[in-house]
RNA sequence: GGGGCGGUAGCUCAAUUGGUUAGAGUACCGGACUGUCGAUCCGGUGGUUGCGGGUUCGAGUCCCGUCCGCCUCGCCA
């Protein structure tokens, strides 16, 4: 630990006498002892014994004990002792001594104490809404919003905020060693409204304009690779108006890069560099090399994007022995589609997901039922089950009609007595969609997902879909953003793919990638376009007429006919990468001063009314009536 | 916008089927105490049960509305 001494201070000694702290409160050791030191910080605890006073105190770095002792001190200073209280800021002085009582293995300086001779009250506290203490039951978190500055003293958020620089700090240094330049990019910045919905801001100079607050600074770093920078980072924020979640906030960071002259096996390898080096600085943790899956194996095993590796229950299709079967569930979903392509989003599958014999005797037939009721919400229409008995014969559920097709069942799964199957039926889309959420579902109501630092199961997405459609509108949509470049190999078929066909669109690939580590995204990127033609054949397949595009990405599109390097990068999301580096599920506790699930700072009060003034200026009006109580 | 859970003392929680003056721990205030370390012991203050309306002889409890927090679906190029 750093001494904070101050050294050279000038204008110390025109200051009222001030005590000046010597050390930290998580400094003294046996080492010490006999010297005379002064600590300052918060009482975090106190204990009157009468004559015997015990003060523990707080700061960042640790706690230390104080004594006040009525036989070695004068009466006025055990009266001052007297009147601490929990988190009053005191600064004081006395000479380091063994405990006497006692080593406390608990604190690291629990073999020493302080025998206080001379105390300084700083600050005394009114009586605290609750007390920045992780033994104790936290407050409502409410609460904890309400006075972040008091929850932020606990030790656990203070850990959280270091490793929060620890991580920030690694990125500076790893990305400085390998030639990026850390450059700062607009938050003012032209409003483009595909996407999320973005936070506007109004112009005072340009009445009736408006800028929008970056979704994330995508086509800046692309500019300063056309600006020949080479290679950039920046750890930005971006905004989102969107609804939050656990692991989501409106207001987040990312850890932004972008590499000139490179394809996507450059990216992954210094983005590769990146995580290893990162989870070794902060956990000791040797990640291995990590290794790739293609998007379409990660729908078929997992059903997902960002599959978890950590347990099995993986997906199976079925659809042959379905068809086998008289079960209408089963037919007619298998009736869609059924000479298209085997991956088409429409076309009708039967899947299935094998829960192994011990696990499967807690899928409860309550439990099931939950499960049909919850994939409704993904579009399914429930959840077929059936197990194999100890005897080796289905029963339950559906038994009765995949009984004819049993043997063919037990091969295709590895089906044990006592295991259980989970069956979705319906188009490839939902079927997929639908047991990939399932499978996580199930697997922590089984409890073998694998507690937090036990498994760090790292792997690239790689080869993701170009586009998508949209559920609602029936358009295409870029799954990743407009300037993601279609695979080298595959620039010919994009550029020939005619827009009304859905399977060949569908099967375009992209130079995407996404760093997925235990199922959660922690980064994603691509390499980007540089042509102006392809640019422009993605923007008329995404249904932005040219006069569109021209108008939201003239300067890009320009950009990219005045000489652009090829280029690619990724960003990590690094709220998440705190969240899963602490091991906490609630993406507030990484961020010093987090918002509500409506966007409110309950400490601030943001956001509030401002006056009719500041609106005038601005050329706004509001429609907001309030209502009458 | 939809679904779910929650809101009782500063804080964490309890309160039977709708029934006496809404309790406990902790914090706080006062007192005792020289080796504690989540100190202990004695005493005390502290309540618009989120807010508004309704049903009822009687509402923390039931009904309607509303606000706030959390989880979640939609949403998140």
């Amino acid at each position: 630990m750093r001494c904070l001494a101050p050294s050279g201070d000038r204008i110390r000694h025109t200051l009222p006498a001030m005590l000046k702290r010597t050390h930290t409160c998580g400094q003294l050791r046996d080492a010490h002892v006999g010297s005379v030191v002064t600590l300052s910080g918060w009482v975090n605890s106190y204990r009157d014994h009468g004559g015997l006073i015990f003060i523990d105190l707080r700061d960042r770095f640790g706690i230390t004990q104080l004594v006040f002792d009525r036989e070695s001190i004068a009466p006025a200073l055990l009266d001052q002792a007297d009147k601490l209280r929990n988190e009053d800021v005191i600064a004081c002085t006395g000479k380091v001594r063994v405990r006497i009582g006692g080593p406390n293995p608990k604190l690291a300086t629990g073999t020493v104490e302080v025998v206080v001779e001379a105390l300084e009250v700083l600050a005394k506290t009114d009586n605290p809404p609750f007390l920045p203490d992780d033994l104790a039951s936290l407050p409502a978190e409410e609460t904890r919003l309400k006075h972040r500055y008091i929850d932020l003293r606990r030790p656990r958020m203070q850990g959280i905020l270091a490793t929060r620089h620890r991580i920030t700090k690694v990125a500076r240094d790893y990305f400085d060693e390998n030639g990026f330049l850390e450059v700062e990019t607009p938050i003012l910045y032209k409003s483009t409204p595909e996407g999320a919905r973005e936070f506007i801001v109004p112009s005072r100079h340009i009445p009736g304009s408006w800028y929008g607050l970056p979704q994330s600074p995508q086509l800046f770093k692309q500019l300063l690779m056309v600006s020949g920078l080479d290679r950039y980072m920046q750890i930005c924020r971006c905004f989102r108006d969107e609804d939050p979640r656990a692991d989501r906030q409106s207001e987040f960071s990312q850890i932004d890069l972008e590499m000139s002259f490179v394809g996507r096996e450059d990216v992954m390898a210094m983005m590769e560099g990146f995580a290893r080096r990162l989870w070794k600085a902060v956990l000791g943790v040797d990640v291995p090399p990590i290794q790739r899956m293609p998007y379409r194996e990660c729908m078929e095993r997992f059903g997902i994007d960002r599959p978890d590796t950590r347990y099995g229950l993986e997906i199976r299709d079925v659809s042959a022995i379905a068809a086998k079967t008289d079960f209408r569930v089963f037919r007619d979903a298998l009736a869609k589609h059924p000479d298209a392509k085997p991956y088409f989003s429409k076309r009708g599958v039967v899947k299935a997901i094998r829960v192994p014999a011990p696990h499967a005797e807690k899928l409860t037939r309550k439990l099931t039922d939950g499960y049909s009721e919850w994939v409704k919400t993904f579009g399914a229409g429930g959840v077929p089950v059936v197990k194999l008995n100890a005897a080796g014969a289905f029963e339950t559920g559906v038994a009765k009609f995949v009984e004819p097709v049993r043997a063919e069942l037990v091969a295709a799964l590895g089906l044990q007595p006592g295991d259980t199957v989970l069956f979705a039926a319906d188009t490839y889309a939902v079927a997929t969609k639908t047991l990939g959420e399932l499978r996580q579902k199930v697997a922590r109501d089984l409890g073998i997902v694998p507690e937090w630092g036990k498994a760090w199961n790292f792997l690239w997405m790689i080869d993701p879909p170009m586009f998508e459609r949209d559920k609602d509108s029936g358009r295409w949509v870029a799954m990743h953003h407009p300037f993601t470049a279609p695979r080298e190999d595959q620039q010919d078929a994009f550029v020939a793919a005619d827009p009304d066909d859905d399977q060949a669109i569908e099967s375009i690939v992209s130079a995407g990638y996404d760093l997925v580590m235990n199922g959660s995204e922690i980064a994603g990127g691509s390499i980007r376009i540089h042509r102006p033609d392809v640019q422009a054949k993605v923007f008329r397949l995404l249904g932005l007429s040219p006069e569109q595009a021209k108008d939201k990405f003239s300067f890009l599109l320009e950009a990219l006919r005045f000489g652009a390097p090829p280029h690619g990068g990724i960003a990590f999301g690094l709220d998440r990468l705190v969240m899963h580096l602490c091991g906490t599920e609630n993406i507030r506790d990484v961020i010093a001063f987090p918002k509500t699930q409506i966007g409110a700072d309950l400490m601030t009060g943001a956001p509030s009314l401002v006056s009719d003034e500041q609106l005038r200026e601005l050329h706004v009006k509001s429609t907001y009536v309030p209502q009458k109580p």
